[in-house]
DNA sequence: GCAAATTAATGATTTATTCAAG
DNA sequence: CTTGAATAAATCATTAATTTGC
């Protein structure tokens, strides 16, 4: 019944790849805030939008990973740890002060 | 480090276990937020914090039945479908207008 | 009685599963 | 079939009960 959901725009979608690319992959309340502020330059967004794609992306990547090890026995490990990116906890934490409390979860239309 | 953790006040248990009781074990955003506000005239409550505590009031009431299915093999159906009570999607949905622009419920303290 | 040690409750997060639009 | 949305289950973490030795 009319609930069309959200479709990234490509600019959106390469933004949010980067940045998973980068190792922000459990991004927390504050940043999915700041990623969704940033991303609706671009088109109609909403914070949960945001928050579930990370989700869905984060698993579905692992999802891949658990079918490929399936498949070859022994593999090498995924692309790369994030090792020293832009994100992955270092500065660009935007946390006003350390240990995030950390976020919630969703608001539907209805 | 500090992170207090929030606990209901008398006053906010005996209203969400009223609710819950009546029938409203899986509050949509919206109604999320509008109990967030009533319950905030108690004491000091998030969003996070009433969605968290349905999640786990009802997580941990299935894991109680579980429990005792395992003890009775058969025991009677649980108390009774909501029926007709209060909440659960009925007409009781808490939009003011359809088509909510989304706004903004994960405030989070930091 | 009274703390230190253990255990039980429960708030908070993460992960897995499922549903449904397109 | 892909992927956004939603729910359920599992897990982590902290606080409250409680047990225990003194």
């Amino acid at each position: 019944m009319a609930r069309a959901r959200w479709k990234p725009t490509p600019q959106q979608l390469m933004i949010l790849q980067d940045m998973y690319k980068k190792g922000l992959t459990n991004p927390n309340s504050c940043q999915v805030q700041m990623i969704t502020s940033h991303l609706s330059m671009y088109g109609k967004i909403q914070w949960k939008n945001v928050f579930y794609w990370f989700q869905n992306h984060k698993a579905r990547d692992r999802q891949k990973v658990r079918k490929q090890q399936k498949q070859n026995p022994i593999p090498p490990p995924p692309p790369s740890p994030p090792s020293s990116s832009s994100y992955a906890s270092g500065p660009v934490n935007c946390q006003l002060y350390p240990n995030s409390p950390t976020i919630f979860l969703h608001q539907v239309h209805y």
